[in-house]
DNA sequence: GCCAACGTTGGC
DNA sequence: GCCAACGTTGGC
């Protein structure tokens, strides 16, 4: 199993949303790095949901339901969606100011490339992740 | 609201 | 193919 990270402006699109809709078409994605990623992702995978902007927090964790198919919101271009369905919310979300603290977790892309939208997670990073929005 | 960091576009 | 100009994202 794969892990990811997605972005979303809350007011735009939120984690609370994604639980009272019990599934989102994750679509807009209009970067190439972001696109490929999404290609990346396998049915099952563990994606963390970030709301950026407003929060700056991993609020929840959702699974791919679906991989990729063309994103139906593209007029034009060779753009991807990915199906998402919710599967719990974090008791506590992790800021950004507490990954940029925690040493072990500096290094993630959200930290090293703050825009990009759609990014892998590693294992290691996931399971501190975790552990830190149990507390 | 500002600005750094990117990504894209288009002229040459 | 280079690079200036412009647009966008997202943290602060």
């Amino acid at each position: 199993m794969n892990y990811w990270l997605v972005k979303s402006e809350p007011d735009v699109f939120s984690w609370e949303q994604l639980v009272k809709d019990g599934r989102a078409m994750w679509d807009g994605v209009r970067n190439y790095q972001a696109r490929n990623n999404l290609r990346a992702m396998k049915r099952g995978d563990a994606v963390l949901v970030y709301h950026s902007n407003i929060g700056k927090e991993i609020v929840g964790i959702a699974r791919v339901e679906k991989t990729f198919y063309p994103d139906p919101t593209a007029k034009e271009g060779d753009w991807s969606v990915v199906d998402l369905v919710p599967v719990q919310g974090l008791k506590n979300p992790v800021t950004l100011e507490t990954i940029k603290k925690t040493g072990s977790l500096k290094n993630m892309l959200l930290v090293r490339h703050s825009r990009l939208s759609v990014m892998p997670v590693q294992p290691a990073e996931y399971k501190i992740l975790l552990s830190l929005s149990q507390q």
